[in-house]
DNA sequence: ATATAATTGCAAGGCATTTGCAAATAGAAA
DNA sequence: TTTCTATTTGCAAATGCCTTGCAATTATAT
C-alpha cells in the first residue's frame, strides 16, 4: 500500500520516518502536478505540518534526490517527487499561464542541445513551456 | 550614437523618453548579461532612478516585448533587451551555480522540442542550463 | 530503558517585488 | 510659448514567499 512506500522511500534516503513526512510523501506520491508548499499545507489532511517544517522536509529531499523543485514565474517554488529510477529533471515542465498550473510532461524528452562551449560545465537542464493548457485551451 | 538609438527604442515602443528611461535603456544595451534590478541600480552612473521605477519601467519593457525577464533559481529576476529583430526568447539561458552569474547563449539554438499533446497551446520556451561558467570551471 | 541525532513548531527576520498616492514631467495641442 | 493631460516618478508602506534561531519533541539505534 502507499503507506508502505513512503516508508520505504524515506527509509532508503535515510530519514526517521515521521508521520509528517510519510504523510507529505504520500501527498507527493498521488499529486498529479508538482506543488507549492500552500498547496502541500492544505491538502495535508489529518497530520498536520507546520510550514517551516514543509519546507525544512522538501529542502532535504531535493538535496537527496528524491523530490524536484521546480522555479515557476511567480516567484513561488513547486515541488514533486522525482519517478523512481529518473533523475526527475529529465522531463520538460509546462506552465499555464491562464491557471497558473505547473505540470511535468513525464513522457516528453528534453531535446539535446547543440553547441554550448567546451568550457561550460553543465550539471541540470530545465526545460519551461508555458501556454494554455489542455483545460485551459 | 548609443544615445539616439535608446531614443530610437523608446519611440518606437510608444514611451516617453525620459532621462531615467534612456540610461536605463542605454545600461541594458551594454550589458553582456541579464541584470538583476539591484545590479541596474548600482550600474546606473549619473542618472540615478529609484528602485520602485525601474521595476515598473522594466515590467512595462517586457509587456512592450523589447525586454525579456529570466527567472533564476534564486527568485530574483534578471533582465536583458530583446536583440533586434528576435522575439527575445529564442536563445538558452546559462545559470552558473557557482558565481550566480546568468547569461544569454545568444548563439545556441532552443532545440525543438517534440511530442507535446496537441491540446496545448505553446505560447513561449525557456531552456535553462545550470553549471559552471567558463569562469568557474 | 537510554542516549542522541534528526525532526518539529513557533516567533521573528530577510528580502525581492508591489501598491497607493501625490508630485513631477514629456510631449501633444492650442 | 503656454496649456493640458496622460505618463512617469519617488516615497512610504505593504505583501508574501521563504529562512533562521532556538528550544522542545521524537524516531531509532544501543
Amino acid at each position: 500500500m502507499a503507506e508502505e512506500l513512503a516508508r520505504k522511500l524515506l527509509k532508503k534516503a535515510n530519514f526517521k520516518v515521521t508521520p509528517g513526512r510519510s504523510a507529505l510523501i504520500n501527498l507527493l506520491l498521488n499529486a498529479e502536478e508538482p506543488l507549492s508548499q500552500q498547496e502541500i499545507s492544505s491538502k495535508l489532511t489529518g497530520t498536520k505540518m507546520n510550514y517551516v517544517s514543509i519546507y525544512r522536509s522538501l529542502e532535504a529531499f531535493v538535496a537527496a534526490g528524491i523530490v524536484h523543485r521546480i522555479e515557476g514565474c511567480d516567484r513561488i517554488w513547486r515541488f514533486a517527487l522525482n519517478s523512481e529510477g529518473k533523475d526527475g529533471h529529465s522531463h520538460p515542465h509546462f506552465i499555464c499561464t491562464s491557471c497558473g498550473r505547473t505540470e511535468c510532461l513525464e513522457g516528453i524528452e528534453v531535446p539535446k542541445i547543440e553547441g554550448i562551449p567546451k568550457e561550460y560545465v553543465i550539471n541540470e537542464q530545465e526545460f519551461i513551456l508555458k501556454g494554455l493548457c489542455a483545460r485551459c485551451s
